[in-house]
DNA sequence: GTCTATAGGCAGATAGAC
DNA sequence: GTCTATCTGCCTATAGAC
């Protein structure tokens, strides 16, 4: 969903573009307005010429940050599972996936800002399977939360070898499913 | 891993059980030290008789919680699969499991907090599967991930009927996975 | 050990000059 | 639109009375 209403100025780009990479990196509370501006270029007191609060922020960081990770989808299906359960994913100090990295932010913001990332979470597994419109089917969503769950997990251990069979095991377990999904679709 | 040496008083034990719900609740950023002494019915002041910062506080509350689980573990796996992956689990509000509750927060707190978080991660993967005292396997990690994944996504997302699909699809996930690598072990 | 009081810092949000 | 300055409130942590 889009503000199309809205104008676009370059310097709200900039504040949107540094929120997506510290919200995602750190989730809200890890983020200070202040950090969000100076990272932009800014001071604090030309934050609240392009948003309302900090809240409106977060949940346009999220949005913009899953268009933006859309636009750079592969388009196999195989490739995306790849690409998300890699290392560089886990790494990226940019071009992150919110869905992954602030899944347990989300449960303590508000309604607007978890509409949000239920839309998107929506999007994604649509894209993983079922008929494109309708709802996702169970293959579709289980793949998916082993995406966004073995990212998140490997994110939080401590330990750089089991982190890395974590997302082996999850990539393995994801390709499986999808394959055997796409079989039982083409009976 | 228990701190032998410490004698436990009986208000530190009920520092530390307001802590465990509240912190899994709500995360680190999210619950204050006077909320927690208010819980459990002291003020502020008193808290530093007994823990010697927040950060110790919450490391050992995950612990806590974690122990608090284990005793209550069913005995076979597939009922501690029913449970976990269950809409009570979900909206308990004691006795929830930190793995999933605090997945993307534990990435932005100190060595130790990490460190505790992947002691317990391992001890409940090293239950799903594998030899007991070596590494977990492949599929253990798996059926874990869809169950801190699941919990952590159906958490996240706005939408009570999806939510329920979630935890369903990965319950069928786990309880298939866990199946055929009992099925394979015999072979 | 528990209390009240407070130090010292940082946060979100606003006001007004330019 | 962007700046500096400030209001207001909350936080962690400590000091000292009891």
């Amino acid at each position: 969903m889009a503000w199309p209403s809205e104008r676009r100025s370059e310097s709200r780009d900039r504040i949107l573009l540094s929120a997506e990479r510290l919200f995602t990196e750190r989730g809200f509370d890890g983020v200070s307005i202040d950090q969000v501006m100076q990272d932009a270029g800014m001071t604090r007191g030309a934050f609240y010429a392009h948003f309302k609060s900090k809240r409106e922020l977060y949940a346009e960081a999220i949005s913009s940050a899953a268009k933006r990770m859309e636009a750079r989808h592969p388009a196999s299906t195989d490739e995306l599972i790849r690409r998300y359960l890699s290392i560089q994913h886990l790494e990226s100090k940019a071009g992150s996936c919110p869905l992954a990295f602030l899944v347990s932010d989300i449960g303590q913001r508000d309604t607007q800002i978890r509409e949000t990332y239920t839309r998107i979470f929506n999007a994604l597994a649509g894209k993983l399977g079922g008929e494109p419109g309708s709802e996702p089917d169970d293959a579709a969503l289980r793949t998916l939360v082993l995406m966004v769950g073995g990212v998140a997990v490997a994110r939080a251990i401590n330990d750089a070898d089991l982190a890395e069979r974590v997302l082996e095991a999850c990539r393995e377990g994801a390709l499986d499913q999808c394959a055997s999904s796409a079989e039982q679709r083409l009976q």
